[in-house]
RNA sequence: GCGGAAGUGGCGUAAUUGGUAGCCGCACCAGACUUAGGAUCUGGCGCCGCGAGGCGUGGGGGUUCGAGUCCCUUCUUCCGCACCA
């Protein structure tokens, strides 16, 4: 019999599924182990060969572990809320529970195809009420909390009002709004319950404020930092601005010094960690106070260089700042009006792309030098930033190139600090010299003058040392139909929680899925959709992030009813071993997880500070598109002739995209060309070498481009296991790599290569029970060591070439061993489970239990050899081969090294130096 | 501009982490078998050279008996952030 993919893989991807055979449970004495995929958004277009990518390393991974002994739990579900499926909605008024439901089937489809282990009974999906119940769930504890700085954790509102009725605001430290009121226990308990509801959302860890917004009117919704890219909105790239809304926000900024310090405790790639760090934004500096006498006022200025504020020529607000009206004189006020209006309609994509021009209004006030009491002039300008800082900054003309250029544009004194500094072309930021034209911090270095400055500010009130974040709290509230509902009622214009036991908020029915006419969310549309009948629910619901956020949880326990997930099985997978995903995600969904999963970590539902140990990143797949060119006639239109590659210079051409499917090895099907399209029935080639040879390029794929490939078509022709093999033999897993469909036959030639180490001559089944030879057994355990090595250190595709090499000399061999047979597919059974299987059971094994199979331990003793001839160098140069054996002692090895004709002639009289072994071997002589 | 990753045959890549550069696969070439297939098998395949041999890991320099790997310098590509005070 030959290899038939097509059978084999449908009847184990049947049995396993029919046997339950990766069902997970926690009751067992074996170590777990938890390798989770980031689940997909189930969108229409279905899975092409880059989806899968992570999700067959994963799955490597996890048959491996299972293999070692491991209790793997190895999941997937859907994030099914989203934006597309609801776009498709508005667009033909189906319910976005359909769409999603159909595409999720597909994907289902087309992740059975390939093979994989998960243990579908734990399958999650993030719209269905069950799951969204306890996404809310989490909302309703982070709305009943507030961040405690002194004991650096989230506790429980309860414990905040205790304090208030004890001891009213005194001594509580929290991370809070900057509005709140000082009050005393007395006074806390005259307020009304509006007044105090009022006062504690102020600290609530998830809580409702007037606050600036990115809103993206084509999308009608509201958006978090993450989730606009350059100016506009990531989904779609429609533009956004900048609006001032009542909106629910979650206090991440909380979390930020945590969020930091956390990535040193994690095995995350490099760059995942600097991107969080840099989203996250620490810097240290300090905060100073610039008196403004006659408005009994003060600016104040966030700076990393307080060093610096002897040169403190001006300083300059951002056009929002408060202060600004109050501050403009009647002189100047029609410049600075016109200026503030003129960057007002400005959109945030045109205010990054234009950071040349210097602009600029001076308000015609000045404010006192905290330190001289010199009058300093204060300015205007959309170079400071509104949402930074406190939205003002001393402006240093020597130290700061953008105070500098600003400085040179407006003719603005430039005075130098530091004996070292050059400022005759540009700002010199250096902090090497010693002060000067500096007060009493002359003669000073960098590190005397902070600290001499920072106490004297503080001595006199006007400034101190700060840490500031360039992280934003996270905007909660969509604008949106297809999401959960946030669990809150109102009542005299403040925010309830729903009762625990009214959970799920059912999402409601609505008759469109776009705004009201009034101007509210879709949810607005909903018919009596009112808590207990009296009061509106909010109508904005979650962001796509919050179903996301905490799911590794669920998949501990999906099922139950009573609790996110139980106290026994959170204390059994505790947090996840190995993720697989995409670095996209790095400063949205890994920092929201993080952050959530330390939420409960504090209020006491688990123990783990950070959610996912291990991280890999799977590098994107792009597509490879093939081109056509087809021959313009005079005039410049499109003949029905086209040329191919190597000869397309001699005419003038365009080139056309075509299918990637109907090209092989760049050489293009003519025939399935010219049925592809009906103008096409009567194309013409110019050929070269009788063959029409395609252009190509690396885009990303999509089907505009006619470059998708299909994954199902891949298993058709040449089934999941060599997809499996090919997709990691395409190149390191982190790496970003276009696909290819060349040389996928290898791969193919492989496995069948394999299925005929069990087979004759005339594929009747020939197994021999006869010891196997040495060399057999070296094959073997070679093999053994390189997987177990490379899954470590999640080098797959230096694996897939081993097995190669492998499976070639045991061709040489003619090896028909069983017992070396049988190891060999045990160890392939990660990457190739299905003809795993089959071989396993035609060697009389038991059907489907190859996965737990003992894994063949690798014995080092088939590697060495007694004796062995290997080239060694002279000093680096001329080589020679020697024949020692491993284990003699270096002595012994000096000996026979002299005694050497070749190395004795070498040598000329000269005495020997040294020799240099290399893991026991000598590599080099030195004389 | 700042931060990160990476440059090796015609192509994807490998290199015991400082030790014979190019494993494995694709493509290509030659041969075998074949009523010819986009099949299978065998051999060859970095570059120059008939050859012995020489050169060779983006360029230049250095450390070392020995460098794809370490150091300095420079160029190129990709990714992330981007007026962050």
């Amino acid at each position: 019999m030959e290899y038939n993919h097509k059978s084999i893989e449908k009847k184990w991807q049947a049995f396993w599924a029919d046997n339950a055979t990766f069902k997970t449970s926690e009751s067992t004495e074996k170590p777990k182990y938890y390798v989770l995929d980031m689940f997909p958004y189930p969108s229409g277009a279905g899975l092409h060969v880059g989806h899968p990518l992570g999700y067959i390393a994963s799955d490597i991974f996890s048959r491996f572990k299972r293999a070692k002994g491991f209790n793997v739990l190895h999941p997937m579900g859907y994030d099914s809320f989203g934006l597309p499926a609801e776009q498709y909605a508005i667009q033909t008024g189906q319910h976005p529970s359909i769409t999603t439901e159909a595409n999720i089937n597909r994907y289902r489809e087309q992740m059975d195809n390939i093979g994989f282990s998960y243990d579908w009974s734990r399958e999650i999906r993030t719209s269905e009420p069950d799951y969204y119940k306890w996404t809310q769930w989490i909302f309703m504890q982070a709305f009943d909390a507030w961040y405690d700085k002194k004991e650096n954790r989230a506790v429980a509102i309860e414990q905040l009002v205790a304090r208030f009725e004890k001891a009213g605001s005194q001594g509580i430290e929290a991370e809070c709004d900057e509005d709140i009121l000082i009050f005393t226990a007395e006074e806390w308990k005259t307020f009304s319950v509006e007044e105090q509801q009022r006062e504690l959302l102020k600290y609530r860890l998830a809580y409702l404020k007037e606050s600036t917004v990115n809103w993206c009117a084509a999308l009608g919704t509201v958006l978090a930092n993450d989730e606009v890219i350059n100016g506009v909105s990531e989904r779609g790239g429609f533009p956004v601005e900048q609006k001032k809304m009542m909106q629910w926000s979650m206090r991440i900024t909380a979390y930020a010094d945590r969020l930091l310090q956390g990535l040193d405790t994690i095995d995350w790639p490099e760059p995942l960690i600097e991107m969080q760090r840099n989203w996250i934004g620490k810097s240290t500096g300090a905060l100073v106070k610039f008196p403004i006498p006659q408005l009994d006022s003060v600016i104040e200025v966030f700076t990393t260089r307080v060093d610096t504020i002897f040169g403190v020529s001006f300083v300059v607000l951002a056009p929002e700042h408060e202060l600004v009206s109050s501050l403009t004189t009647d002189a100047c006020r029609d410049q600075v009006e016109s200026y503030i209006e003129k960057t007002a309609k400005k959109s945030e994509l045109d205010r990054m792309a234009d950071t040349k021009t210097v602009s600029g209004a001076f308000t015609g006030s000045y404010a006192k030098h905290p330190i001289t009491g010199e009058d300093v002039q204060i300015w205007i300008a959309d170079y400071v930033l509104a949402g930074y800082g406190t939205g003002a900054v001393m402006a240093v003309p020597s130290g700061d190139q953008r105070d500098y250029v600003f400085a040179k544009h407006f003719g603005l004194p430039i005075v130098a600090i530091s004996d070292t500094q050059e400022i005759e072309e540009a700002a010199d930021p250096n902090k090497d010299g010693r002060y000067i034209n500096s007060g009493f911090i002359n003669g000073m270095t960098y590190n005397e003058a902070t600290e001499a400055l920072i106490a004297k500010l503080s001595e006199l009130g006007l400034g101190k040392a700060k840490v500031n974040f360039r992280m934003r709290d996270a905007i909660f509230g969509r604008q949106r139909y297809w999401g959960e509902p946030v669990p809150v009622f109102f009542k005299d214009g403040l925010p309830y929680l729903i009762k625990e036991d009214e959970l799920p908020l059912l999402l409601p029915e609505v008759d469109k899925y776009l705004p009201t006419e009034s101007g509210e969310p879709p949810l607005g549309r909903a018919q009596g959709w009112k808590y207990q009948d009296k009061y509106e629910y909010e109508l904005s619901t979650m962001p796509g992030w919050a179903g996301s956020s905490w799911y590794w949880f669920r998949y501990m326990d999906p099922q139950n009813r009573e609790d996110f997930a139980s106290k026994k099985a959170i204390d059994y997978w505790k947090s996840v071993d190995l993720y697989i995903g995409g670095s996209e995600h790095a400063t949205g969904h890994l920092l929201y997880s993080r952050f959530w999963n330390k939420i409960l970590k504090d209020l006491g539902y688990h123990n783990e500070e950070e959610p996912f140990k291990k991280l890999i990143n799977q590098g994107m797949i792009q597509g490879r598109s093939s081109f056509v060119y087809r021959i313009l006639d005079d005039e410049g239109k499109g003949t029905n002739t086209f040329v191919s590659l190597g000869l397309k210079d001699k005419y003038n051409t365009i080139p056309l995209h075509v299918d990637v499917n109907i090209v092989h090895h760049d050489v293009l099907n003519t025939d399935k060309f010219k049925a592809s399209r009906p103008d096409y029935q009567n194309a013409e080639f110019i050929l070269e070498d009788g063959k029409y040879i395609c252009g190509t390029e690396v885009e990303k794929m999509s089907k505009s481009k006619f470059n998708v490939v299909n994954p199902d078509d891949i298993i058709a022709q040449f089934g999941a296991d060599t997809l499996r093999l090919y997709e990691m033999f395409l190149g390191p897993l982190e790496q970003a790599k276009p696909w290819n469909t060349n040389g996928i036959e290898g791969v193919y030639k492989f496995l069948r290569k394999v299925w005929r180490l069990f087979h004759d001559g005339d594929g009747n089944l020939s197994i021999s029970d006869e010891t196997p030879t040495k060399a057999e057994y070296k094959a073997l355990h070679r093999i053994i060591k390189k997987v177990e090595e490379d899954i470590e250190r999640f080098s797959f595709n230096t694996s897939v070439s081993a097995f190669m090499i492998c499976v070639n000399e045991l061709t040489d061999l003619k090896c028909n061993k069983r017992a070396i047979l049988q190891d060999l597919i045990i160890v392939l059974s990660s990457y190739a489970p299905h003809i795993a299987e089959e071989l396993w059971l035609l060697l009389g094994n038991s059907a489907g239990t190859i996965s737990f199979a003992d894994y063949p331990v690798f014995k080092p003793e088939y590697l060495v050899e007694s004796e062995f001839a290997y080239p060694v160098s002279i000093n680096g140069k001329m080589k020679m081969n020697l024949s020692l054996a491993l284990d003699l002692d270096q002595k012994a090895v000096q000996d026979i090294v002299l005694s050497n004709v070749d190395v004795q002639r070498f040598m000329d009289g000269k005495a020997l130096k040294k020799l240099i072994f290399v893991k026991g071997k000598i590599i080099n002589i030195v004389v």
